[in-house]
DNA sequence: CATATAATTGAACGATAGCTCATGTGAAAG
DNA sequence: CTTTCACATGAGCTATCGTTCAATTATATG
């Protein structure tokens, strides 16, 4: 992280702005929460989920069936989007009911949905 | 794609629903795009780079000495910034200057930023 | 208890990502 | 033309990711 970078001289012409860069710059920690966040939506599997559940709570086996693949394959990422509090899950008998469990998914997708249509 | 998937018979109950949420979900070209676009964000040194260029336009060599990173990683990134469309860039002389070159960015990153602080 | 069903979990495997290192390119200066 | 500086690029390495497959857990039923 500190390896010695080479100097092309225009940096230090404008002082402030570096303290203005460190200043607008997210913590370390808070960084990597966002990298996290956005790699979850950076796979089109959990897209798909995530676009189904915004229609109904729904469980495992129906979203495979609905996307065509397997139940294991939609339970691990649904584990994904569990363990960063994307969604939530209650329990019926044998049958586990996954729905959305937060109001910024829709946010964050349709924001990315806007950039694509330009 | 096709894997063959269990019935657990609740989704035949309601006919309706899988219409919906094939009307809703995006085709499978816009799910590879946007799965692509945050991709690109989720990553700690990208959401740096864009960061810093949300301050101003800058060289490779600046970057590369905020960040306390190599020029070639830097320029690798910035390669991946600029192909996905999120920055451009500018020569002048031996220096290049990169900037960002969509709106869309400053609003996708805040919105992630709003589900970290919950 | 044994069996069946829905879902979870862990290992393994191929694919991809980000960095480093060495090399190549393009523009300015001697 | 040669050198120098800013940057780009390609190969290689390690790490991580998404899926499959097999095995396990949890709940319900006979």
């Amino acid at each position: 992280m500190d390896k010695t970078a080479p100097e092309c001289g225009y940096l230090f012409v404008h002082r402030g702005l570096v303290d203005k860069v460190n200043q607008a710059m997210p913590s370390q920690g808070a960084l990597s929460e966002l990298a996290d966040l956005f790699k979850i939506f950076g796979d089109a599997t959990r897209i798909r989920i995530l676009y189904v559940l915004f229609q109904s709570e729904m469980c495992v086996c129906d979203i495979a069936q609905l996307l065509g693949m397997t139940q294991s394959a939609i339970s691990h990422q649904l584990q994904v989007l569990k363990k960063s509090k994307l969604v939530t899950y209650r329990r019926e008998g044998k049958t586990v009911f996954y729905s959305l469990a937060d109001s910024h998914v829709r946010a964050i997708l349709d924001q990315g949905v806007e950039h694509i249509m330009e």
